[in-house]
DNA sequence: ACGTGTGAAGAGCTTCACAGCC
DNA sequence: GGCTGTGAAGCTCTTCACACGT
């Protein structure tokens, strides 16, 4: 793992775009198609919802059945729809096919994304066998490992490679997004190599925080933190008082 | 995030429920042992890295310091610490072993988790060799499947139970939380079982959006959502100029 | 009548900046 | 000097409520 606190740089996650107040001159322009990330991140179950309702035919759908089939409010489907434009019909509701087409161009998915699994442990080898990416316009196209055991075994439909080679394969299959399947002691180390080769996309599931430049998106995926925060959930119905030394009580 | 912050946040877990106008009487005690949603999440990570810290003998640490290993400013640390009393010791730090106790307190993990995973796919197989759980206090104590080929063999150290038996596996393995790795097809008709059976903490990995009571504590990750995030980065990055085309103008 | 689109109000979270204590 | 604790300011996201189009 990483030395004490301090070996290096700490860059933030997903540079924070900052500067309350970059050039007046075009706020307009610029933010019209920079979509709050809560709004980005509901856009993909909405189109979950609306390719559902396209492969059985429905030709139509309300805020309401959307917002039900999201678990959020309908005003909230409302406005995130309107970061797109005036897609809906008064009185009427939105086209699915219509929809689903807009959302899917929003979210650059008409773009090709060509995805490598670094880590072929259980998680990394789940991953590669896992339909959902597929069936999503996720092409895996390298599942890598540095256990010469499993260097050269075949996973689903792949062929596992060694991770020394990062960078040739990572080229070769011309992969633009990563995902990140490493016990944390060795995350940071292929990071560092996966950015160098010019990877600016990365999905990570190893327990840790891992530091990169602003310019690259990196996004974390924990399952012990999420067990953690049902625990602290299910602490507090359980015995509603549980008041230590805390401030204000 | 969680992700980073992200992220695609939960659902309604515990809504709004009381804050608006319950007792205008003690607003202030229940409040104070809310902790913000927000807070709960990064708590976990600073846990981790208190941990660690004490696994490798460091008695004290900074804000800035533990800011620095998840990722968030230390404003943002100490605040989030503030909630939790004062525990800190101005002009030094934190004192690492009694924080991580804190914490841990905080987040309920003083209480023993016992966690059944339903669904022996990939990715369920995966969760129960997954070490990170139990090292972190949760106890993976069942493994489920409806399907008969996996039934009887042994994941790890767990033997696959038939899912037909859910409400009495669950019962007899005094499970309380509840992890779905589950096609969506029949994640809904699972989870209803689940919490008929009195689970309250569900993690769901199924890609739908389950409806359950309000008293349920319901946590979604999706992986194909997280890519598709991932992609709208990207795609911003790559092409800046994002064509719009008006609906019927 | 129905359901979208949207300003405005409200709630929550983050960041700042500095007082307070070691 | 160093670092915590915290009001206040600023920002983002959500919710409300209703005008508007069909």
């Amino acid at each position: 793992m990483c030395s004490p606190p301090g070996c290096g740089h700490g860059n933030r996650i997903w540079s924070v775009t900052l500067s309350p107040s970059q050039t007046p001159d075009e706020p307009a322009a610029e933010a019209a198609r920079q979509l709050p990330p809560a709004t980005v991140s509901r856009l993909t179950l909405y189109l979950r919802t609306l390719n559902a309702l396209l492969s059985e035919g429905t030709e139509r759908v309300s805020s309401e059945a959307l917002a039900e089939s999201a678990g959020v409010g309908s005003a909230n489907v409302r406005k995130d729809l309107s970061y797109l434009g005036s897609y809906g019909t008064r009185g009427v509701g939105y086209e699915v096919a219509h929809l689903s087409r807009k959302i899917a161009q929003a979210l650059g998915l008409t773009h090709e994304w060509r995805v490598a699994i670094v880590g072929a442990g259980n998680l990394g080898r789940a991953l590669a066998r896992y339909a959902g990416f597929e069936s999503r316009g996720f092409d895996v196209v390298a599942l890598l490992d540095a256990d010469q055991m499993l260097v050269g075994t075949e996973i689903g439909w792949l062929r596992v490679t060694d991770v020394a080679d990062l960078e040739h394969t990572l080229e070769k299959t011309r992969a633009n997004m990563v995902v990140l399947a490493l016990p944390a002691a060795v995350a940071q180390s292929v990071c560092d190599r996966v950015v160098d080769a010019g990877i600016h996309s990365i999905l990570s599931f190893a327990p840790v925080a891992l530091s990169v430049p602003a310019f690259v998106n990196l996004r974390k995926v924990d399952m012990a933190t999420e067990l953690q925060i049902l625990a602290y959930h299910a602490q507090r119905l359980a015995d509603p008082r549980l008041d230590e030394d805390r401030p204000g009580a």
